[in-house]
DNA sequence: GCACAGCCTGACGTCGCGTCAGGGTCAAGC
DNA sequence: GCTTGACCCTGACGCGACGTCAGGCTGTGC
């Protein structure tokens, strides 16, 4: 692809892509003749990466130690993203929980203190502070011990994994087949089994996210495909399932 | 308030309110004798709507335009920053479900296509655009009413509103002095009353909204103190039948 | 074969501060 | 009354992440 196609598809400037360029965050990894950049799928990858990172509030130099460092395979940069995704989540709702209390004490007569006013701000480690959060955090034991977990996969290791993934599915087929409501104990139990592989396995995946998996089951496309190849119905089985049994947990 | 304190309060450097000095956007209100800076409690108010559409992103050119816009009241700039702060939830829900698929993807051996990545980052306008679309919203009908409806209040105006709360709260109070249920259909009635005369004086509240303001009736102590100074109970009451009315609207 | 969209490389500009430098101010303690 | 150390002032330069030309090459549809 070319750096406007790049740019259209990703929504960002050719100026910003010239710039990743030349800074070296993101060199296309190949030229035309002419010497026109072209992108590969895997620099569409990194751009990605890049682009959610720098979302964060990364500053474009410590997004690249983070992509280069090789001791990140891909999972530790979702499990980061998603936990900095959550944090920033947490503060915008407080933000909004601010304002609506504003608006109410306006209706109400009530002022505030320039206290309470500036809570938020106050206490908010401004998000340089999170990636410093974030080393502090990536050098304690319980996270280089999960990260070690997943980059530590032989091949052999992932076949195993799989074959558990497999195990399960398989499972599930079978009691969808044999006529297993998808809310009955026997599903949510499967379905707790799947969870606690993905844990064990993977991420740390709670029941409330495990949920929301669940529903991604049947809305999009491509995990519906994945189910349906393998019995028609098996996607809203599984989807069922999986929020029946996070229910159950008290999600 | 010196420099420093107003730094320290509001979690930015002393550079930084300087460089608001120099540029026009927050001067303080006063000066000592020997040229220290003198901030009012006017001013304290002034940096907090600044640093919250900072916040949200305004260049800071705009945000002084904003905040010296003489058509644009206190309750104006909280319906904005509500409405920019709930799309800025949304995105970031959506980041999170998009990151959740991914490792979800990952666990399964799925692969997405770049589009299906980028699609957070295709079709969203950053942020600067939704001043611009904020711009346009600002120049149609429904919104400049809707502000010139709190504008144009009299003193008189105000005093019928005074009223109109002091009579919805003083019938909540009767009520639970006579012993009726907070999640009874009268009190439920009560409550929805209050939501409406809300929505018609100030701003839209919408029941779900409404019942985040209940939760903090009874969570902050300022609004707690409002009610008990009634009636002690009256926070709780009125807590439960602005929730119960919520969830009797669907919300 | 030519128009016109798209790509290239400098190079300078901008925004929102960070970071000195060089010097005055103020309250506390001796 | 004098020092000391924290706090304040005004320039002035620097920086990160691009925006915005300028001047010139490339690729393609008619």
């Amino acid at each position: 692809m070319n750096v406007g196609e790049v740019a259209a598809l990703a929504g960002v400037t050719v100026r910003t892509l010239h710039h990743y360029d030349r800074i070296g965050l993101l060199s296309p990894s190949g030229r035309t003749a002419a010497g026109y950049r072209r992108y590969s799928a895997a620099d569409l990858d990194r751009l990605h990466q890049v682009l959610l990172y720098r979302e964060l509030g990364f500053p474009l130099e410590e997004v690249a130690t983070l992509l280069d460092d090789p001791s990140a395979d891909p999972a530790a940069h979702l499990r980061r993203q998603h936990r900095l995704l959550r944090d920033r989540l947490e503060r915008t709702q407080a933000m909004v929980a601010a304002v609506e209390k504003e608006m109410e004490a306006m209706a109400m007569g009530i002022s505030l203190t320039p206290e309470e006013r500036f809570e938020l701000f106050g206490d908010w480690l401004p998000e340089e502070y999170e990636q410093e959060a974030e080393e502090r955090w990536g050098d304690t034991e319980a996270w280089s011990q999960s990260q070690a977990r997943t980059r530590a996969y032989t091949k052999e290791d992932w076949v195993r994994i799989k074959a558990e993934g497999e195990d399960v599915e398989a499972r599930m087929a079978a009691a969808l087949q044999a006529g297993v409501a998808p809310d009955s104990p026997q599903a949510m139990d499967l379905a707790e089994e799947a969870r606690q592989q993905i844990s064990r396995n993977f991420y740390d995946c709670p029941p409330e996210m495990h949920a929301g998996l669940g529903r991604m089951y049947v809305e999009d496309e491509r995990f519906t495909a994945h189910y349906e190849r393998r019995t028609p119905g098996l996607a809203g089985w599984v989807s069922t399932a999986v929020q029946a049994n996070a229910a159950r947990q008290g999600a």
